[in-house]
DNA sequence: TCTGGGGTCCTAGGACCC
DNA sequence: TCTGGGGTCCTAGGACCC
């Protein structure tokens, strides 16, 4: 989708239309961008930047702040509408997903074809914009329709995957961010196609062992698949106060906050957890992480949270101050309500599906 | 200019087991 | 008296993605 958090407001309030619009949370409280409209682009706004810097840029932008429940409605309509087309769809996020329509692209004209229907569709049921990429893998699909933006439609033919990729930034590769980037930089590889040709030791001893696969993926060979089953491996909430807290009630007002949030969102996913995992950055920046694993999954929310708190404890030292407290919540077990737990004398649950059946 | 919040995956070291 | 090799699990940190 383009600009989709933007988007969506600029569908929902026609008076943004046009405008610039920046979603994201306040500048006074430290907020970042989450999206902007190609107005608000413009003038330099970018996702990821400080809200104090968007709005410095570009003034008269208006600010949204994010409304993710609706995100997530519209999000669900277009991921049906791609699953009408093929089951072997793979949600990346909210708002990009994977389709493999190998075997569907004749029945509407080729890869073109299909590109066109699924963007009248999507215009057409949900009033939004989507640019697609075709070809015949992922890392081609995937800069094909980034480079279409906005409301774009690259088909890239078959052989000719090295050739479309190599003059693209080397950044734009999916894996290479910005340490990848500036290593990779000053080896005075900036293209995908200087990727593709760089001596492979070289680039071993810069990337380790993600070396050899991003060189495979840089010369247009990626043979991964659609994974349309992606189970969740972690629940978590994170805040980012608006001034910099020490220990004190506040401090431990939010992670009574935190801790409820997340143990709300791990009932809602109807799963229990082994891992908690406190996550606390320091007023310089600084991140630490203290984690627990216990034998038994839990979903209490006091239980989550005197494990954080009492981690949290082991950490403090006089004259800490923070800026930010996360918990995670990882090793996840469906959660089984009103139903007998059976457990070794290791520790280690009885889980046999033949005790199961004979149960 | 001053850095969000939701995640995934990887690595390295250490405890522990046989 | 000195220390293997196979493996799993946990912890902490970090890169990366949208």
């Amino acid at each position: 989708m383009d600009a989709f958090y933007a988007s969506v407001e600029q569908l929902d309030r026609p008076e943004l239309r046009g405008k610039p619009v920046v979603v994201g949370g306040s500048a006074e409280g430290r907020g970042v961008v989450a999206a902007a409209s190609y107005e608000a682009r413009r003038f330099g706004v970018r996702s990821a930047m400080p809200m104090s810097r968007a709005l410095r840029l570009c003034p008269q932008a208006v600010r949204v702040s994010p409304r993710f429940q609706r995100y997530g409605e519209l999000s669900r309509r277009v991921m049906a509408i791609f699953r009408s087309v093929t089951p072997l769809v793979e949600p990346l996020s909210l708002d990009e997903a994977f389709l493999d329509a190998t075997e569907q692209a004749a029945k509407y004209g080729g890869a073109d074809g299909l590109a066109r229907w699924l963007k009248d569709e999507v215009r057409r049921g949900v009033g939004l914009t989507v640019s697609i990429g075709a070809g015949t893998n992922k890392t081609v699909a995937k800069i094909a329709s980034d480079a279409g933006k906005p409301d774009g439609l690259v088909v890239v033919a078959t052989g000719d995957e090295a050739t479309f990729l190599a003059p693209f930034a080397a950044r734009a590769l999916w894996g290479v961010g910005v340490r990848a980037d500036a290593a990779l930089q000053e080896m005075g590889i900036r293209t995908i196609g200087d990727l593709a040709s760089a001596d492979a030791a070289q680039l071993e001893r810069i990337l380790g062992s993600r070396g050899p696969m991003l060189q495979k993926l840089a010369r247009g060979e990626d043979d991964r698949r659609i994974e349309t089953d992606g189970e969740r491996k972690s629940v978590g909430a994170e805040t980012t106060f608006a001034r910099d807290l020490p220990d004190g009630e506040e401090l431990r007002d939010e992670l009574r906050r935190v801790a409820d949030e997340v143990g709300r969102r791990l009932h809602a996913h109807g799963t229990e957890a082994r891992t908690v995992t406190l996550k606390l950055r320091y007023a310089n920046f600084r991140t630490i992480t203290r984690s627990t694993t216990r034998v038994e999954p839990m979903d209490d929310t006091e239980d989550i949270r005197a494990i954080a708190a009492s981690m949290l404890e082991r950490v403090l030292e006089p004259g800490d101050r923070f800026r930010l407290l996360g918990i995670q919540c990882s090793h996840l077990v469906e959660r089984e309500h009103g139903q007998l737990r059976l457990w070794r004398g290791d520790g280690t649950r009885i889980e046999d599906p033949a005790w199961r059946t004979a149960s």
